[in-house]
DNA sequence: TTTAGGGATTAGGGATGTCTAATTTAAGTA
DNA sequence: TACTTAAATTAGACATCCCTAATCCCTAAA
């Protein structure tokens, strides 16, 4: 059973969209998400049923069936270990991976895969912090972290994730040292929601919109790992 | 003027026939090299004529113009640039390459073809001994050898170029140590057009059928480098 | 319980790239 | 020169993926 490109970035907006919702995905959210109308989704979603990729519900929004999941991590793990290996054996810089990772990700045969996962060693998580299935398409435990926005002032944490869609905000962070893996303590929270933080070695603070610090994850940090 | 993956396949095939040729490029050599019906190939040159990329002569055949020509150039650097990148960074084989970079060169960015070929060193060659267009489109010099076909009994020769067409041959041939830059001895011509030769540093001579050994280019050893 | 509004689907059409069957053309042969 | 035949093109169709316009369905508010 071979999924043009096309199908297979509805599976993966579908996986996303589920994610973030938990319940069905609507017609809208895909559309919205692919930039396509709400006829063109309607008419695929009928293809993807068909296939037995989704379940529907008519009028109530969609759902990925075991095996429409499978797919979409297939593709999630060919998405990051493009990333991965991009930043790490191409000199791409953090935020201009994920359009050329976009498009790769639905050429590349299981053995480039397997040859790119064997070159990086089989990392448990892409550039942007995000876990990457391994080769039976499990992901590695670890939970999807705390957003950033939710914590008051003066806490320690580390950045564990950040989204990777807009590549504007991507560069800012980075240039501002706000990568996975870095400590930031937060200096301030503003009562609009503007967070702002020390990051890293950095002298300067970095304000964050509220918007911004939602789609920076964190961890807090252990009182052992505190040292006075 | 974005191509498509199928109308930069086009181009690449009329640019290979054109090469093998010399002529005019008839729809009949398309199809058969794209393995696809004639009027699949007539109403694909229509669209080609119109975006200026061929130039025809209704029912004589076709040939690139000088925008054909770079586009095809341009997909070529992609292909043996791929061929060479895998081969050296991820563990592709000799015979493996072709199709994997017969897919991936349609869709990666200009960004990514620098990088690969700053990763390689800028090369002249791939692992076929095919010649790299640089990254403004100049073929490196350098003919493109003479077939091992061509040559008698005892003379020494130094392989320049394999046709990367048939993976099956190019195992063959890698297994017995018939690879760019590996010096031949000819040993027997047979009559009906069979050629064994030695090579490199195995003992075993190995035998190649005429149309094989057509496929295999090479240069004549200088009689500099021959040590009595 | 009716109805308005908004989201989803159906209807119909366009572009791309492929096919088979029918027709036309070029070119060699008689 | 006329005929034959192989190659190329035209005609018409289908699958995929997209669109706009029209219609249908659900739900929440009156
Ligand atoms: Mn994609
Ligand atoms: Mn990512
Ligand atoms: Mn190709
Ligand atoms: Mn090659």
């Amino acid at each position: 059973m071979m999924l043009s490109a096309v199908m297979e970035d509805y599976i993966k907006a579908i996986y996303h969209l589920h994610k973030e919702n938990e319940e069905r995905v609507r017609t809208s959210e895909i559309a919205d998400e692919l930039d396509v109308t709400a006829p063109t989704v309607t008419s695929m979603l009928d293809k993807l049923e068909e296939r037995n990729l989704i379940e529907r519900k008519k009028y109530k929004g969609v759902s990925l069936t075991a095996h429409g999941k499978r797919v979409a991590l297939e593709i999630i793990r060919h998405h990051r270990l493009l990333e991965a290996y991009l930043t790490e054996h191409l000199d791409y810089s953090w935020a201009e991976v994920h359009e050329e990772a976009d498009r790769l990700e639905h050429h590349i045969s299981d053995e480039f895969v397997t040859s790119i996962a064997a070159a990086l060693d089989d990392p448990e998580t892409d550039p942007h912090g995000d876990p990457i299935p391994n080769s039976t398409l499990e992901l590695p435990d670890g939970g999807p972290g705390i957003a950033l926005s939710e914590f008051e002032e003066d806490t320690i944490v580390i950045v564990e994730q950040v989204s990777d869609r807009d590549s504007e905000v991507l560069e800012y962070l980075a240039d501002h040292e706000i990568t996975p893996g870095t400590e930031l303590t937060v200096r301030e929270v503003a009562p609009f929601g503007m967070i702002t933080v020390l990051a890293g070695d950095n002298d300067q603070p970095v304000s964050l919109p509220q918007h911004i610090a939602h789609h920076v994850r964190v961890a807090t940090v252990e009182p052992a790992q505190v040292f006075y």
